[in-house]
DNA sequence: CCTCCCCAAGAAATCGATTACACCTCCGAT
DNA sequence: ATCGGAGGTGTAATCGATTTCTTGGGGAGG
């Protein structure tokens, strides 16, 4: 491939004109024109490699996802992915499956490849390799979750107006008996998920009893299956569930399908996180929905900001509810 | 950040031999000791940036997928992340949104950063691009859909097997005329899913005439809902329509659902492409399943194959049915 | 005791760009 | 006429690693 060296000896200038025409530093007609020409020619790029060891920024954006699968952060890496390029930079995606060692591997291994920032939304707790994030100096935005004791900014959404709303249906539908399947005690998004939902409750005289909290580490299918399978063994099993994962209420409506028992007849569900599909299932799912692009756009912007030395505070987006069959609304037309 | 010269120092010792000790070059303990104990103290690591411009390698493969919101692509995205981590490489990912403009623009990007090899899923048909992929020698390997003209090895499943076993449930349960929802002409996949579905048809003695082949453009759930409709508006309709996306697929199901009908009483519905929550639909939906997480491991092995400058070729893994109620079988348990 | 060889480690070139600095030329002002 | 400034261009330093070439010291063999 060629290089800058070939372009000028073509052109029949030093190495620093060129440079300088293709980065729109000296324009001077008659040589821009030679340069433009022996450029065209030879069919050259530029090395990105050299250009950012010398100038230190790569134009990558470093993403660290959760889970890849779980539809609602890949729609989130999608509209991360559409503004960071639209912005110049390209993205380079970790997924960390929902696996702390592999989140910190994948840490590591973008620090060394030296992006100019990096989005996290954590999985699980482990923050020492975000500790040492921030003190390499890398700007740092946390996406969706939270992370205790790290200083950086946050990107996530708000679900108490929408939890509040659900409280309020779920009352005037006469359910009794609400549950939560939540991520375990110490991930600040399940905490802050069930504190919401429970206060939302006792505002309608409705309590959410710890035997009807039901959390899994495990924030999948088979963990959601579980939970529920517990709730339904109950004395008074509960006749509203809200699931704070998609997959997770996948796997409770499998586990409720087994028993042979209807949605939302017997057992309403609420979904966090809204998904194209949802209106396919079978009863169509009421969710919660996170402004998910949004949140992706936002998270671009506020890591930029880092970079750019702007300051950058933490971001706040509001959930709405999405009312579908499951919670025993009407059919939606 | 500590570089290469800082831990020399400390050492006491050159940056070549640092350098040396790192690469596991010239192991003699006591330097080796004195060497590993700067890095520790200063937290160094090698600047990947610099090594790559210098050996000319980056450690980067580089995938452009079609469509990253198609939870199919999502898996294989999924599996070939996964795959290239375990042998060493981090993965670029670069999603097209079906334009051609934009993979375009992207591959340009992958090629600027140097990345080692490139693996497309391709949009659309445009291939001019790629025809500068082979010829800057970037090794390239071609995803799930083949591009002729390009001499590329192509990863990709072969329905064959499953569309014949499918035809033959079909002519058992007495669908005497199906249709199919397809790529337009002129896209390979599209083309070859077509043939094979009539071959296998013929094979039971059941036509598929032009008027029930529907094709579109726009390769997502719009698209289906208005060949759906098409179909349903013929003076004979389809008894059983195989759709060859998965978004597509959800499309028709709407209109189906708007129009009154039901699947798989008055139409079958059979899917390519097997996801998850396809057991979670109403009804449950038969698929077509291609082994993904395979094609996204055989893709990397594939790559680096060329990469190393061993031969490879392309590589066909079989698909198959997975029958569900949405084409009449009895429910699964 | 001298020579030769081998091996470890240092010095310096290299990858391909950007950029500080020096130089040259041309022009207008004093 | 001379000086100063400005603008365009070339030379060379630089980024941080790897790698080639060179050097020096130690051990073995004569």
């Amino acid at each position: 491939m060629a290089n800058i060296k070939d372009v000028a000896e073509r052109a029949g200038v030093s190495v620093a004109t060129v440079s300088r025409v293709l980065n729109g530093r000296s324009p001077v007609a008659e040589t821009r024109e030679r340069v433009l020409a022996a450029v065209q020619e030879l069919g050259y790029r530029p090395n990105n490699v050299a250009r950012a060891l010398r100038t230190a920024r790569t134009g990558a954006l470093g993403l660290i996802i959760s889970d890849l699968t779980n539809p609602f952060f890949t729609e989130l890496a999608d509209a991360v992915e559409d503004e960071a390029r639209s912005l110049g930079y390209s993205l380079v995606i970790g997924n960390a499956g929902e696996r702390p060692a592999q989140q910190d591997d994948y840490i590591r291994t973008l620090l060394d490849r030296r992006i100019d920032g990096l989005l996290v939304s954590s999985a699980g707790t482990g923050s020492a390799m975000l500790r040492e994030v921030v003190a390499s100096g890398t700007p740092l935005v946390l996406l969706d979750r939270s992370v205790p004791g790290i200083d950086a900014p946050c990107v996530r959404a708000d679900g108490r107006a929408a939890l509040t709303e659900l409280a309020g249906r779920l009352a005037a539908l006469g359910r009794r008996r609400p549950a939560i399947i939540v991520a375990p005690a110490g991930t600040p998004t399940g905490e802050e998920r069930l504190a919401l939902f429970r206060a939302a409750l006792a505002a309608h005289g409705l309590a959410l009893p710890d035997e009807r909290v039901g959390s899994t580490p495990d924030l999948q299918h088979t963990g959601g299956r579980r939970v529920m399978s517990a709730f339904l063994d109950l004395p008074e099993p509960p006749d509203a569930v809200l699931a704070t994962d998609n997959l997770m209420a996948l796997g409770a409506m499998d586990e409720l399908r087994a028993r042979g028992l209807r949605v939302p007849d017997d057992v309403a569900l609420v979904v966090y996180d809204d998904v194209p599909w949802f209106t396919h299932t079978d009863p169509p799912l009421t969710a919660i929905a996170q402004p998910t692009r949004e949140l992706g756009r936002a998270a671009v912007h506020t890591l930029l900001a880092r970079i750019e030395g702007r300051p950058a505070d933490s971001v706040l987006l509001p959930a709405h509810l999405v009312p579908r069959r499951s919670c025993g609304e009407p059919p939606t037309p």
